[in-house]
DNA sequence: TCTCAAATTTAGTTAAGCCTAAAAAAGGAT
DNA sequence: ATCCTTTTTTAGGCTTAACTAAATTTGAGA
């Protein structure tokens, strides 16, 4: 029965796990659109998913897919595997940033519970990834994380980037090109209404970077 | 056509070169025995071997198989994953030298080439694993190793441990409690024709240890 | 040479995870 | 209420890599 735990199951999980976070629920196509696989299969893997004892997701109606509290203690296993990897990679192993994400989606689902822990160790029990992404405890709590959009930040105001999307390495190397990465301290110097650009000063950089709603989306921060 | 390297074909390939090496040719039962699959598994794999373009296996039935220059290649590229992933795990991560062989065994299959080529870095481009079996250099040239077994050895002859085969944890622990590991030198002391017992004294350790001949097969020394 | 047990292959299934095409169900707009 | 578009499910199939059971081949000993 726990051997269900597949690498397409534990993605699964993770998908619907994010999903969830942002919109309260998966729905078929939006899995579908991550995963990068047709509808119809998710239909098929949602009901393999409801059929196991215990039930992993549950499906409500017409809301779409959530995570029974097993789904997500399995989701939050991957999901630790995946950030502790990524820090790993970057720390150790000396890949940038933009690098991380695609490999420990690999080896998230082959590592063993010996190499997490000891990756664990070698990193100092750490909280966040490289991208600012809260990393779960050895027993699934979630540290705290920033949930402030940088794009409701207005002229004038100050505040440091917390965290940021990590799916897309080209976004990722603009990004820290031009300093923002996180712990970053910055002053909102502009903002064009008409789309939604802003203009951000990084904090011990010479040049203001414009950035519009596709990337500030992206990133979140703490108000000073 | 390169896609068709999945975990089971790699897994193959590796088996069918380890087994060559021992007995020129790999039988089917005997791949069928170390991958603990049925025989008529093995028929069914090694037919989609030899029908890759360009086949990775040459095939006559009934009388084994061996691998193709193109399929040794690919042997040799897991095989140099698995032992810089063993030796990464023992030296960065602290595993001991009896739980390397099978974690590496699922992450063999698993790691991208940059990682390979990093941890490689980060060992200082390694020659041997923990186990002092050779690691196939980047352009798979395999290092030096010892082929003479310490089962052929005789009272007062001198030697250095080489190589020990890694796959079974338990005579790994047995061994390295007794100081017999990789470097260490040593005389035989004592020879049993009956049961081709061997008594050796470990350079530095207070007490005689006594091998018989399962032990002493597996075992790869440079005399003195 | 013949016989027979061991080794090997063939044939037919299974399970996972994906696919396409078509049907059905929602839900917004008229 | 009806239409229409989008979303979701159903139905049917494919591929990979296993399995078991039965058939076949090999080669060693009588
Ligand atoms: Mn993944
Ligand atoms: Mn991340
Ligand atoms: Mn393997
Ligand atoms: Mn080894």
């Amino acid at each position: 029965m726990r051997d269900l735990l597949t690498h397409a199951v534990e993605d699964y999980l993770k998908t619907i796990y994010d999903l969830s976070l942002n919109y309260g629920r998966a729905s078929t196509t939006q899995i579908a659109d991550v995963l990068d696989v047709a509808p119809a299969s998710v239909t098929g893997m949602v009901k393999k998913l409801t059929g196991t004892t215990p039930p992993l997701v549950e499906y409500q109606k017409h809301r779409g897919v959530v995570l029974t509290p097993d789904g997500e203690k399995v989701a939050l296993e991957i999901i630790r595997h995946h950030r502790l990897l990524e820090l790993f990679l970057h720390e150790t192993l000396g890949y940038s940033w933009d690098e991380v994400d695609a490999e420990a989606d690999l080896l998230e689902h082959v590592i063993s519970d010996k190499f997490e822990q000891r990756i664990a160790e070698v990193l100092g029990n750490p909280t966040h990834d490289p991208h600012g992404d809260p990393i779960p405890t050895r027993d699934l709590e979630i540290p705290s994380h920033a949930t402030l959009c940088l794009s409701h930040l207005r002229p004038d105001e100050r505040g440091s980037i917390q965290r940021v999307r990590d799916t897309d390495p080209e976004l990722l190397r603009y990004l820290s090109d031009h300093g923002v990465v996180p712990q970053a301290s910055f002053t909102v110097t502009g903002f064009t209404s008409f789309d939604g650009n802003l203009t951000l000063l990084i904090d011990g950089q010479d040049k203001p970077v414009v950035l519009g709603t596709r990337i500030t989306q992206q990133i979140f921060v703490e108000k000073e």
